[in-house]
DNA sequence: TCTGAAATTTTTGTGAT
DNA sequence: ATCACAAAAATTTCAGA
């Protein structure tokens, strides 16, 4: 019931140039004590919050804290701390959900895929899915046709891809973070 | 061409006790100059990087940097500043992206689920897109069985909706700040 | 592993260009 | 709008419990 879970999913935030991320031991579960669970739950609804202020909200000296949040990137719970941008204002207001069907499924597409897909322009995000469906693309384009132009270019016109079918994206909401409430450790309540 | 979409399309960082967000002008669009765009670049890319390194890396005085970076947050070109959360490390390995359909279309019933659908458990995103989908769900859950229990309690369970289907994710990427490359602005090559 | 206090760096306001 | 400078506040280190 200690036993935590089998492996880690997805990479992800890649700093630019200094001391940060590279999570040294992806396969190191400790299950996060509540301090540290509370700490995750601040930083996923404030990145910049100080680390006086959490020190404070969780109860803990500030060196102590710095520690602790030190330790939770380095171990990969703390993948990356990012902006959340408004498309629009980046001149990419035409927002999209791209279901992308390959055929044949080689794993060197998938691989090729899974590679590229993060450095095409205006892809916030791609899952790699299971069922009849391989990958969802969420992209942003500064028009229609340059959505079209996204689509034609990156996905269908790409070795293995079958078929493209987009959403667009009337509006975007982000979870509200609960990811860390409820369940992950029946004992307590919620603090 | 410039039409964009009908609303603002995503709120999201709640601050816990301090000075903030809150967009005081939702619609202020000019268009971001370079020095902007490159400072959101590189919040994306490390929203916990200094302001004295923002300030080195665009190449003006620190305390314009912070004049512009609040201006940023202001403006809400910066909606928040989030701590990217490995799912498996806080207890929920299983991650999915659910279609689900509503039947009817009443707007009260999208009213509802685009008010109530970020709190939910364990949701980490969701999406109201055109087409025969209307939400895209991503969450992420302890297990096989709690992913069911979110889906019939939560999407299938829920007045107007009519079907939901999950795809399991094997894979989750994230897009590398290419939402300030390329285009944006024609004029320029690109900074 | 945690702490408290010292050393260092950053944030933030002011006044001038 | 921008900058340089200085005071205030924050981060980070480190010796010791």
């Amino acid at each position: 019931m200690t036993e935590a879970f089998p492996g880690t999913p997805g990479e992800s935030g890649r700093g630019t140039s200094y001391p940060v991320p590279v999570p040294k031991n992806p396969r190191d579960d400790k299950p996060l004590d509540p301090t540290d669970l509370t700490l995750v739950r601040l930083l996923e609804q404030d990145g910049r919050m100080s680390n006086a202020m959490l020190a404070r909200e969780v109860g803990i000296a500030e060196s102590t804290c710095l520690v602790r949040v030190r330790s939770l990137r380095e171990r990969g719970v703390v993948r990356g701390i990012h902006a959340d941008i408004d498309p629009v204002a980046v001149g990419r207001p035409v927002e999209a959900m791209i279901a992308v069907r390959f055929g044949g499924h080689r794993r060197s597409h998938f691989e090729q895929f899974t590679q590229e897909v993060p450095e095409l322009p205006g892809v916030i995000g791609a899952y790699h899915v299971s069922g009849a469906i391989d990958y969802f693309v969420h992209v942003a384009t500064e028009s229609a046709d340059a959505l079209r132009d996204f689509v034609l270019d990156h996905l269908t016109n790409r070795p293995g891809v079958l078929h493209a079918e987009t959403a667009l994206i009337f509006e975007s909401l982000r979870g509200r973070g609960t990811l860390t409430r409820d369940a992950v450790d029946p004992s307590r309540p919620s603090a």
